[in-house]
DNA sequence: CCCCTGGAATGAAAT
DNA sequence: ACATTTCATTCCAGG
């Protein structure tokens, strides 16, 4: 198991690699970042670097995409679809937010999304609107792509299929594929939406396609590329390139007429510059994924002519501009296209205005707090919420555990000017935090909502946009979001991306909010929700534990614990487990449940004595509640004392908790760490005990976050957390530094040298850094990107790092490294128990705990394998 | 009539 | 290659 682990950390990097020869995008995405970075960095620059502070100068630069970008990017990586989106996209739809600092210097807005979400071109739509399937289409691009092997008219075919639905589904040689491409396509689309668009898309199914496209790879084009997406190769040679290259070039195109806003046509012409090469890339990878979503319809039309035609142009119109739009939109259709942003005036009073540019790409770990501000979330969400999919009605508004509607408030503003405060879903496992590619926030509207709200994009993920009015104490009831389930399929065909949807269905409701200072800076603070179980059958049929009466207690053990969640059984099984950071177990034991007393919501263990009563630090280690083999519980997290040690602290888990999450979760925080571990401890402890490689430093290390990611939804069930404030580790270490640049620099800098370096330095030139980058990551060629699973490291990085680290606290971000420790397994290992044991490894029962390596095996086995597969083809 | 939901059927993927 | 089990996604139906 651990190992397993391990592997997938280890392979990531591997992965990275591969990936990047799948999708071509990714050099784009360098691309773009570069260029974002660039001007990012040279805007900012001037302004603060702190982290924060970047924001705001951010914004403006961004205001041309640039910065944004370079932030974007970064994050982008992991979605391939950043790239396609790249700058236009992020920016705009960053733009979109914002509002209020902004001035809207920019101008318009909005830009051209192209991306759109992830997916979530269909999803926006579909999830928008619900109704409007358009976005789905876009999945079905790439089904229709492969269709158009099959036949072009494909659509035809399949938009019968579709409609068919399942049945006939074609056939083809997806078999399954098809067959399941038709049903898909035929309900998403053909309900939703609207026609054409749809019809084209819905053609190919996005589900179906997906997996036939795997399968099939046809591909036109690409070759390799398509790997999953094939169909999307020709889509998106087609209609995707538009998109990739068709974006980039689409883009400007697109942008530019938005984008001149931006100015940019230096940054554009940069850009291109840099793009190019990618851009082929793109072009061949081309990254269909993303294409197909959103744009179905684009690629389509692009791509194919019949559809294509048409739909380019709406398409891409929708895209780039709209994306915001659609958001806004939503019911209209697509492309409504406006400017949503506009539109809903609201509370927002201010325009909307971009802002984006500026601001952190949402990948960017950032820190509850800093200075007087703090963003807390004062009522949690359920931890289960039933996602919708696009295909069916919206399940409502997550809710909070007591009913009612999760509350986040700001603390420490005392201005008079509204805030718009932002929501985006996250991702919950081990890893850094960042939009979750297989959800997507839904603005829920109705009577029943009392808060006003606003979606937006931001490289293809929904942003929903709040009002914080001083009036009301800065506070926000969210009521006004559901999550819409994306089909794995239709993701994962993406080209950047390198998650998996199976298994992983755990979210976080991610707030952000950013505040301008009088100095002109804007501190972006952020925090996450605690996880949220967003499938029906793992919410049915999985122990969750939502909340735990002992955080610590001295290595003899002995006391009670009183577990509250959902889903416990008379037979349900509490298992302490100890893993090194390789992932192997070093210790694991069932304690013992007071069976009499067991309920479906409660139950009451006795803490089992650790292994070595010679603690003589705190020791960190997970338990679970287990229902049978594949019913896990996700990891919570416990500590061992030395018995003399009282407990102080109570949360050590916290720091646990901490590195990984950012947020905070109320209590938990973690912030032990500090204390307790000081230095030296600290770090492997943190390390050490969860996986989460917080760290500090070598979080980032990046490399891990973007195997991991599959993994991940393994892992993530164990560190869920949240953990909100890590900020010490990350603030401190990294943070500081970046400041610069803001975006890109920071982070990565610690975690992998190189980019970092290159990076920072770029600041100054944008160039390098893509050169540096890419060489760093992908290592081989662009597409290395692929991996922008790595994003996360970029990400991680530029991020904040700057500006965060003011916060400090930003750790969040920096906490996730979970991963990172696993890396770094080596490393550290739990110090804590540096005294005694520690060291060895015992490995006892792991039953438990192989399982899940196992799960974590395959599932990385699978995409190693994929990708491979793809990379060769 | 529409929005939510809870429940489940269905088919694909993983074992 | 086949039988099962586990998941994801789509459908239904009631409030």
């Amino acid at each position: 198991m651990k190992s397993a682990e391990e592997d997938a950390y280890g392979y990531t990097p591997n992965v990275s690699l591969s990936l990047p020869l799948g999708n071509p995008c990714i050099p784009s995405q360098y691309h773009s970042l570069q260029s974002s970075p660039t001007i990012s960095v040279s805007v900012s620059e001037p302004h603060s670097y702190d982290t924060q502070d970047d924001m705001t100068g951010a914004g403006y630069y961004s205001s041309s995409s640039t910065r944004p970008n370079g932030a974007p990017t970064l994050e982008s990586p992991r979605i391939e679809i950043t790239a396609y989106g790249q700058f236009p996209e992020d920016e705009v739809e960053e733009s979109s937010l914002p509002v209020t600092k902004r001035v809207n210097s920019v101008v318009t807005l909005t830009l051209p999304s192209a991306d759109s979400y992830r997916d979530p071109s269909c999803l926006s739509p579909a999830s928008s609107i619900s109704s409007r399937s358009c976005h789905s289409d876009a999945s079905s691009y790439e089904s229709g792509f492969s269709y158009n092997y099959d036949n072009s008219p494909q659509n035809s075919p399949w938009q019968s299929p579709s409609v068919s639905p399942k049945g006939s589904t074609l056939a083809l040689p997806g078999d399954g594929c098809a067959s399941g491409g038709s049903p898909r396509h035929s309900p998403s689309t053909s309900p939703r939406t609207s026609i054409t668009d749809d019809t084209w898309m819905g053609q190919r199914g996005s589900r179906p396609n997906s997996p036939c496209g795997a399968k099939r790879k046809y591909s036109f084009n690409g070759s390799g590329a398509p790997h999953k997406h094939y169909p999307y190769s020709p889509n998106h040679s087609p209609g995707p390139s538009p998109q990739t290259s068709p974006r980039l070039s689409i883009t400007e195109e697109s942008w530019l007429p938005n984008t001149n806003q931006y100015t940019n046509s230096a940054i554009l012409a940069a850009i291109n510059a840099l793009t190019t090469d990618g851009v082929a890339d793109l072009a061949e990878g081309i990254p269909m994924k993303a294409r197909k979503t959103s744009l179905e319809h684009i690629p389509t039309v692009s791509l194919k002519v019949e559809p294509g035609g048409e739909e380019l142009s709406p398409g891409q119109l929708c895209e780039d501009e709209h994306p915001s739009n659609r958001l806004s939109l939503k019911k209209e259709g697509y492309c409504g296209g406006f400017l949503d942003v506009p539109q809903h005036p609201y509370s927002w009073s201010k325009p909307k205005q971009y802002v984006s540019p500026s601001l952190p790409a949402l990948d960017w770990q950032l820190p509850s707090s800093s200075g007087p501000y703090s963003l807390q979330i004062e009522v949690q969400p359920k931890s289960h919420h039933r996602a919708h999919y696009e295909t069916e009605g919206s399940r409502g508004a997550v809710k909070a555990l007591a009913g009612g509607h999760p509350v986040i408030q700001l603390h420490g503003y005392m201005e008079s000017e509204p805030l718009t405060l932002q929501l985006f879903i996250g991702t919950a496992d081990d890893r850094l935090l960042r939009p979750h590619a297989f959800y997507q926030v839904h603005r829920i509207t109705g009577k029943t909502v009392s808060t006003p709200s606003h979606e937006a994009l931001h490289n293809n993920t929904k942003v929903l946009e709040i009002p914080l009015l001083p009036e009301n104490n800065m506070r926000a009831i969210i009521d006004c979001a559901g999550i819409l389930k994306l089909r794995n399929s239709d993701i994962e065909l993406r080209k950047g991306e390198t998650d998996i949807g199976r298994k992983n269905t755990r979210v976080r409701m991610v707030f952000r909010i950013h505040v301008n200072q009088a100095t002109g800076r804007t501190v972006s603070l952020q925090v996450a929700s605690n996880p949220i179980e967003c499938s029906q059958r793992s919410a049915q049929e999985l122990p969750l534990v939502d909340k735990q009466s002992l955080e610590t207690c001295p290595a003899p053990g002995g006391e009670r614990m009183l577990l509250d969640g959902h889903n416990f059984q008379h037979d349900s099984k509490v298992v302490f487990v100890e893993k090194a950071q390789d992932g192997h177990h070093l210790w694991e034991t069932e304690a013992k449940v007071e069976r009499d007393t067991s309920k479906p919501n409660s139950l009451l263990v006795e803490i089992p004595p650790y292994r070595n009563q010679r603690l003589s630090t705190p020791v960190h280690v997970n338990f679970y509640v287990c229902n049978g083999k594949r019913k896990r519980s996700q990891y919570q997290r416990f500590t061992f004392v030395p018995a003399s040690v009282p407990t102080i602290k109570t949360e050590p888990h916290d720091d646990y908790d901490a590195p990984l999450l950012c947020t905070q979760h109320g209590s938990t925080l973690a912030l032990h760490p500090k204390p307790y571990f000081p230095s030296q401890v600290m770090p492997p402890a943190m390390m050490t005990s969860d996986p989460r490689p917080c760290v500090v430093g070598g979080a980032y290390p990046v490399s891990q976050p973007r195997l991991t990611a599959k993994p991940s939804t393994l892992t993530s069930s164990s560190s869920p957390c949240t953990s909100p404030k890590l900020h010490d580790l990350s603030s401190s270490p990294f943070s500081p530094k970046c400041p610069p640049a803001g975006p890109a620099v920071p982070h990565q800098g610690p975690q992998s040298p190189i980019p970092h370096v290159s990076i920072i330095q770029e600041t100054p030139g944008r160039y390098q850094l893509p050169s540096l980058y890419p060489p760093s990551s992908s290592s081989s060629s662009p597409t290395s990107q692929p991996s922008t699973p790595t994003d996360a490291p970029f990400s991680p990085a530029q991020c904040m790092t700057p500006a965060q680290p003011v916060s400090g606290s930003t750790s969040p971000a920096t906490q996730q490294h979970p991963k990172a420790p696993e890396r770094g397994r080596a490393p550290l290992q739990e110090d804590g128990s540096p005294p005694t044991l520690a060291v060895s490894i015992k490995q006892e029962p792991q039953e438990l705990d192989q399982m899940y390596l196992d799960d974590v095996n395959e599932i990385i086995r699978n995409d190693l394998s994929s990708i491979s597969v793809h990379s060769h083809a």
